[in-house]
DNA sequence: GATGTTTATTAAAATAAGTTAATATTTGTT
DNA sequence: AACAAATATTAACTTATTTTAATAAACATC
């Protein structure tokens, strides 16, 4: 296998990245922690548990959603948020455990 | 243990989330697998197999040694630029083994 | 020391991402 | 229908990132 067979082309590439982006950020990798490890889980119960912003968590949460990354259900007042793509909860695991290294 | 127990305080989300950002750009994440796979190269020889811009190149490249993840070194006219952060290199491989799912 | 190669730096321009505040929408309750 | 709660959307603003082009710096060779 020479060095080119191993390159990924640009559109795997430029997805790879855009998924990656999507934990390079502080609020969307706590928002990823907990739906991960707790499972689905109310934008207010987000918020409060992360401290942060009502809009700003929305955001964030519309920004991963648009992505593919989560997938969200509504019931009555109350939108219930978690994990679409499966491989982000690898992902994800890998990531705890490579930075703790 | 409990939810908020398994969360990173912010100084690590934010450390986390900036290392993960340097793997979030197609630029970048190729650079990252190239000398993952092959080990130290020459700027040169990375512009040539990327088919990336020598200014452009060199300002990603920069920006990953900055951040501690490549160390370069000097030899006659040509740097070589290799991985510094040793968990870079499992972190890749979860993403590229991920990725593939 | 002039010239060619390789890489870095600077500055400008272009684009994208993150944040905030205000308002809209949806649903449930009285 | 009026009101409250939960979430989304919009628009404005701020900041950061990416890209480009031009130039500088470091080294090698003649």
């Amino acid at each position: 296998m020479n060095t080119a067979s191993k390159l990924l082309g640009i559109s795997e590439l430029e997805q790879t990245a855009s998924i990656l982006k999507s934990v390079a950020h502080p609020i969307r990798l706590s928002i990823l922690q907990l739906l991960v490890h707790e499972g689905r889980m109310s934008v207010n119960s987000i918020c409060e548990i992360l401290q942060s912003e009502q809009s700003l968590t929305s955001h964030h949460l519309s920004n991963m959603k648009l992505k593919g990354v989560l997938e969200s259900k509504r019931e009555g007042q109350k939108v219930y948020y978690s994990l679409k793509m499966e491989k982000m909860r690898n992902l994800l695991e890998c990531i705890e455990s490579c930075m703790g290294q």
